[in-house]
RNA sequence: GCGCCCGUAGCUCAGUCGGAUAGAGCAUCAGCCUUCUAAGCUGAGGGUCGCUGGUUCGAUUCCAGCCGGGCGCACCA
């Protein structure tokens, strides 16, 4: 609907310069808002204010031309309102809204995708915990936007995928290995010290235990060093597991692992090095190899290879976007803890040391979570390995809650996670706000076709009675679905779907107390429907066509985040 | 000290490519189930959009400076 007006819009703007009424030659864009107030209409343009000083015109005067060459006027706008200092107020023909009915219905699960990134590929990484203990919540929150993020892009059509880079290399891995290991070594009796920066939490030990026996088979006829390499080894795996369990249960699916071990493996890093070498972006000192991040933009240069010929962290991850730009991804796109924003700008120096302009990566910052029970903080604390793990909240709230909770604001904004207002099964808890909005709908198919009543097309219903304004309030709400994603998607911020399907939902409620769809099982004397109105069977049909289109919508906005939508609850 | 993010109702937060009387939930108070799911709805109260300047016909939104909170500034990952 917005993209008809629009172009109604421009075809006035077009016709009115032709005609030399307006001389400005690159028209401002044409955004079209949903204005507050009832009365101002259901769009409103703003673009007679800001052609004013470029036309050196009165806005109220450009409004009036543009009303003048307004294309198809009388067939789009019941009215159409100049009101000062120079809104154009639009109200457009019912049956053009009711139109918006058979659309949904026609493209069902595709309303609201799109083919603006059709052909291009995108790789969003997400999650890449390290493997050496389960996932916490920071990492439920990281999970549940990168998903969604992934899920909205290929909903608009780009080619996304999701990928989960393993820091399986390097200091934290050898660690590990040695917690295990002392661990194994207490199990059986014997002590050994702890290593100082060790993991101390308790899975831990329990991991020590669930390879106790396996480790006793191979104890006597290997070295402590190679036994504590093969503690590495099966812990790393055995951790592995469980972070790919946990997203599971979570219901995150990511369809790629890249091992950061692989790189070193394959001389990749070596061969990233090289590359940046060659364009002297390189340079030695003190023994260590330095990359000249400074050049574009970072705030100092940093190392790449430690003195002692060991490289940095920062090396692999060189050498891992180095690869993934090899793979051939349009855009790439991290998703980062808050706590490693200071990693932006030299990530993005690496993209522009490979010739690639600095927005081929876009970072999507996520924000740690202040986890409360019953309003009160439960302290995390990454030293005694004492935190509550996404295991517990998916277990306590269920993991349709959790995502939902964890998309409801701006990623990079703070989060308060109540685990007691989550659980809650109320009106406290948006996510079944908006799933009981779903399985209401479904409640009447039920009853419908227990009466008797079956379910009527778009096509064949006359819609023609749908005036009501809460009917035309959900209407336009649901027309606008498709920006909302749209929107969404461009920006990275998957929490403007959750805040549309909560104003939806409130809409569905309000008109489901107000208003009835189905008649009533007994024959009554007072047969209104709602304030003063008669439900007729064709109103009862036209209704149900509503129903379904916004049943469809608010499960594609459900599904687009990967949230269910239960039939019943 | 430098850099990034945040500051909107008692609380948690939307909104902001500059627009008309600033929104939602929670909490508080008052109501609504013999008819399609009350996990719902209706109404009331509640605001110097951190502060001060600037740009503009118009600023919560853009710019600058301050104040407050978080995080980061390794030859760690």
């Amino acid at each position: 609907m917005q993209e008809r007006v629009t172009t109604a819009l421009l075809g006035a703007l077009n016709g009115a310069r032709e005609k030399g009424q307006l001389k400005t030659t690159a028209w401002p864009t044409l955004s079209l808002d949903a204005p507050k107030r009832p009365e101002w209409g259901d769009l409103a343009s703003t673009v007679a204010m800001s052609l004013a000083s470029s036309e050196h015109k009165a806005p109220h005067d450009i409004a009036q031309i543009i009303v003048e060459n307004l294309p198809q006027r009388e067939q789009l706008f019941d009215r159409v309102e100049i009101v000062h200092p120079g809104f154009l107020n639009l109200t457009v023909k019912a049956a053009l809204w009711q139109e918006v009915l058979r659309q949904i219905e026609l493209q069902g699960d595709r309303y609201g995708r799109a083919a603006i990134g059709t052909g291009r590929r995108v790789l969003v990484e997400y999650v890449s915990a390290n493997p050496t203990g389960p996932l916490h919540v920071g990492h439920g929150r990281g999970a549940a936007v990168g998903y969604a993020v992934v899920r909205l892009l290929n909903a608009i059509g780009y080619d996304a995928v999701g990928e989960y880079y393993i820091n399986d290399a390097g200091r934290q891995m050898k660690l590990l290995g040695a917690s295990v290991y002392a661990r194994y070594q207490e199990l059986s009796g014997r002590t050994v010290e702890f290593p100082e920066d060790g993991y101390h939490g308790s899975y831990i030990t329990a991991v020590a235990q669930q390879l106790k026996e396996q480790l006793d088979l191979v104890a006597a006829e290997l070295t402590p060093v190679d036994l504590e390499t093969r503690c590495r080894s099966l812990a790393y795996q055995k951790l592995l597991g469980l972070i790919r369990d946990d997203l599971q249960s979570f219901g995150i699916e990511i369809q790629s692992w890249f091992s950061e071990a692989s790189l070193l493996e394959s001389r990749a890093i070596e061969r990233a090095l090289d590359e940046l070498k060659a364009r002297e972006l390189l340079f030695q000192q003190e023994g260590a190899w330095w990359f000249r991040a400074s050049m574009y933009g970072d705030e100092k240069d940093r190392v790449v290879r430690k003195q002692d010929g060991e490289y940095t962290y920062l090396a692999s991850d060189i050498a891992y976007h180095h690869d993934k730009l090899r793979r051939g991804y349009d855009l790439l796109i991290d998703v980062f803890g808050a706590d490693h924003h200071g990693y932006i700008p030299r990530m993005h120096a690496v993209m522009q040391a490979y010739g690639h302009p600095k927005d081929r990566l876009h970072v999507v910052l996520v924000q740690l979570v202040k986890l409360l029970r019953d309003g009160v903080e439960v302290k995390m604390s990454k030293r005694t390995g004492e935190f509550i793990t996404m295991r517990e909240v998916i277990d306590e709230v269920g993991a349709d809650a959790a995502k939902f909770y964890f998309l409801m604001r701006d990623s990079k904004t703070h989060l308060e996670f109540d685990l007691e207002l989550a659980k809650q099964r109320s009106a406290d808890n948006p996510v079944y706000y908006v799933q009981y909005a779903h399985a209401r709908i479904c409640s009447l198919w039920r009853v419908a076709s227990a009466r008797g009543i079956s379910r009527p097309s778009a096509g064949g219903t006359d819609l023609s009675v749908l005036t009501d304004p809460d009917e035309l309030g959900l209407i336009k709400k649901l027309s606008s679905y498709p920006e909302v994603i749209q929107a969404s998607a461009l920006a990275f911020e998957p929490h403007r779907v959750t805040y549309y399907l909560q104003q939806l939902a409130a809409l569905l409620h309000t008109f489901y107390n107000k208003h009835r769809v189905l008649p009533p099982e007994i024959e009554q004397e007072n047969n209104e429907s709602g304030p003063g109105e008669v439900l007729t069977p064709k109103r009862t049909a036209a209704r149900l066509v509503l129903m379904g289109a916004v049943q469809q919508v608010l499960r594609n906005g459900l599904e687009v985040l990967g949230i269910s939508a239960p039939e019943q609850m």
